[in-house]
DNA sequence: TATGAATGAGCTTTCATTCAT
DNA sequence: AATGAATGAAAGCTCATTCAT
């Protein structure tokens, strides 16, 4: 991938995050890289092909992590902790790639998410497992409705691409501690034992 | 408002939510109310005001049933509860208008968002009010961020968006009992005592 | 019909007919019948779409104007006569139209080639039969290469779309009489009898 | 005229053939012949430049053969044969190249016409020398339209261009004969002398 | 109350061509 | 001899919106 194919993702992450995906234009994509919206063309097959490629590389990372998380042999609090950790690690580190995958994938077209190959049903799948394994452990309560508490776990995660900033009050690391201690625990003060 | 201008305001708030605003059009609009698209313009200003009238109603509803909870003189753990119960019940009866706001609201121009007199943000002060009021009397713990927290309940909450469908395995009243137990108690399974 | 959309289809059949289907452009004709490109769209769908509104009618009543001739019981060199009356007389009532037809039919997609049921070859099979007719009749010569004879005469009619103009010093009917006659008898001087 | 260059003519005869001149694109023929569109430029001025190309020697050739049978003295009925068979010979043995120019030259600028000298009325000059001829002699008949016979000759045999395909049924030399045939005595059956 | 007709602005995409290397 | 990179110009088409009726 050449440096300026680089370039463009990462000028498209930008306005794509800023405007939304239908909102923006090639144009807008091509003025601020500084070449002409034809030169576009010559890196990019179309539009959506851009939108793919600001998205697919920090997914499959997301996803190996996590995978790799998942298969590992530690306690389930644990493993979700580190879930939360990478899960937010990763916006921090690619915020306009991720909040674009988070945004945009639900109104683009279907061919876009087999490309991902159904990538937020298999994420999702990852860490269904992560919480039956614990429950089958004994750690985690036994009532819980696996999928119910899967949703809330990615919900309170994505959650952040409606509002964290790089560089604001609240780092990615310490949320992420901040979220699976309340995950884990509740917000319910503990009676001083 | 007439008839004709519910009728208007259902259907864009389906359309919008199926396909999103931008990519919306007056016409499809107009062809699911039965009426031209320039007939559109007799009950309503543009399409910006559509979205508007769309996303009004149930967002006003759900603030002022929260800040009644907030206001209540009961235990965090109780509010906590209600407040959860409350804004997954506004998506149970108004999925298309909820989900447009959840969703639109983020990529539209800022005048939209005055005339909403920033909710997300007032909304968002309300709960971090009844958490505040739960630190302050002991019921929640002392080492909570307040921030941090509110957005995690939201994020948890405003995620429904995503997988919600009416009359699916999970309704909403379950959820929400499911969701608060979790927020107040944690994932870990507690020593029979 | 409205009268706005004949409007456009005559300019397009000129257009077409000047520029060729390709290289003319939607400009160039919204430009001729006085409106903006948009307003085309309000009345055709496509380019592709009116190249098919040109061409659509003159033709329809060419094959049924041959068809009809065909049923008709009468000799085979009255046959041949009036065919070729008939379909010089197409390109001299419907010039452009009849021109983009014999001109673009070959480069463009199959979809409109389907739209026109196939004409050009059910349009030559018309002329085999007549030929064959007069064959079986003893009336046309019993070595004639019936489908060889039958694109002779389909090629010396449609080539009138490379020079013939309308005024010119050849009109449709006297070509169409000359054709007849040396088609029929050939062009070799008889001996006085 | 290099191997390279041969290559590229021959593609893009074949190319325009397939498409038209307007749809075949540049990108179209270098990758027909394996090379980048640029590399093209390096070998001929621009795509009109090609389409002349590929035109100029099979037209230069057939005038030619024509304009020797016309100078030759020979019965009008010999060099009408003698003309049909080095036309549809040309056709037969320069199938794209001559297609292209029946197909193409007409949507073309005046500028290629102009470089081909005009080759298709100076072409149809030659057969009106030889039609002007037979009536001269007496041969053919006196009341021939010479311009009208000479576009019925040119157009039975151009019209090739829509429908023959080497090595189907009718081959071009079976084909010249018949046409020569049918044109110098009719269709019509003679009695039984 | 409703709409047929129209449009200005703008969109994605294509393409012949150029040029430094 | 060949090409990777770039582009100006233009194409077909869409859409929110207007307005006379």
């Amino acid at each position: 991938m050449s440096k300026r194919e680089q370039e463009i993702i990462a000028a498209a992450a930008a306005i794509f995050k800023e405007k939304g995906y239908q909102a923006a234009t090639t144009r807008d994509i091509a003025a601020a890289v500084g070449i002409q919206q034809a030169t576009l063309y010559y890196y990019v097959k179309s539009k959506e092909e851009l939108l793919y490629l600001v998205v697919r590389e920090p997914i499959d990372r997301l996803y190996m992590q996590v995978e790799a998380i998942m298969q590992a042999s530690l306690p389930a609090r644990v493993k979700i902790e580190q879930g939360i950790g990478v899960h937010l690690a990763a916006f921090d580190d690619n915020y306009p790639h991720m909040l674009v995958f988070v945004q945009e994938l639900h109104n683009v077209v279907q061919a876009l998410r087999d490309r991902l190959q159904n990538f937020p049903r298999r994420y999702q799948s990852l860490w269904e497992d992560i919480l039956r394994q614990g429950v089958t452990t004994g750690e985690l309560r036994r009532d819980l409705d696996i999928t119910a508490t899967a949703l809330m776990i990615l919900g309170m995660c994505n959650w952040m691409f409606r509002w964290y900033r790089k560089g604001g009050r609240l780092d990615a690391q310490t949320l992420a501690k901040q979220y699976a201690e309340t995950l884990l625990h509740g917000l319910t003060a503990r009676p001083a034992s």
